[in-house]
DNA sequence: AGGCGATATGTTTATATTTGCATATAGAAA
DNA sequence: TTTCTATATGCAAATATAAACATATCGCCT
């Protein structure tokens, strides 16, 4: 969302973010964690998942270890070995995390819809 | 904004940030900006607003300068030399973009307690 | 003319964050 | 018991961000 046309503000956008923090103001996870955590759901796998978001299978691993650290419980199920070298499926609580998060993120656009339209009417008053 | 009492997210906050951005997906002011410039409204003096913020001219001064430049107009008037050595008061728009951000922070947070509310519920279920 | 204090700006040093490299391990299947 | 591939993790290299240092300029006032 950008100010009007022909406005000092026409390609200037209002953008936002969310996340988790904990008490000692360190970040837990935000949209990109969220979003690798998604792509485990649907691949099966931290690897793909990895691959998919274009983000090597360290970074991946790091974040995903840092998020369950910080939030004292697992959410993803890993196993590693076999035919396939290993998976790894959402717990039940990283499952309803990520369910939360998705509809966070359509009410929120829905929200800021109407706030940013305020916005640019005031500054371009 | 914390889970209830108990709960796996009892310690947990969600956390949000508004900020302007340009086409090129550049930052051009956030919270942080916008304090520094509201301070400068209140004191007259971009050196006074960056000791009460606790940070350096030097970085205060870059960070206007910076600021100005993405959006294309200036938020700042200054003027040097005289017998107090100078002193910034801020342009129109540098005074609506403050006013209009100071409500838009608002509504924000009016917004993101209901919304708030509802996802702790679900993660918690 | 000289002092004072805030604006103005280049340069450099330190710190934090991210990315990448290398290597070890588990475990099913051939 | 060898192979294959994803998980697991330490560590070094590369960036990005921030802080600190060093000067220069401007203009009212004495």
């Amino acid at each position: 969302m950008a100010g009007p046309k022909g406005s000092k503000y026409y390609d200037i956008f209002l953008k936002f973010k969310v996340w988790l923090e904990n008490t000692d103001g360190e970040s837990i996870l935000g949209d990109g964690k969220f979003e690798l955590i998604d792509c485990i759901d649907q691949l099966g796998s931290l690897k793909a998942a990895a691959d998919k978001m274009g983000i090597s299978y360290r970074k991946a691993w790091g974040n995903v270890k840092d998020a369950e650290e910080k939030l004292g419980f697992l959410l993803v199920e890993k196993h590693r070995g076999g035919q396939h070298g290993g998976s790894s499926v959402l717990t039940p609580e990283g499952k309803k995390l990520i369910e939360a998060y998705k509809e966070l993120l359509v009410e929120f656009d829905e929200a800021i819809y109407q706030i940013t339209k305020k916005f640019f009417n005031k500054v371009n008053e």
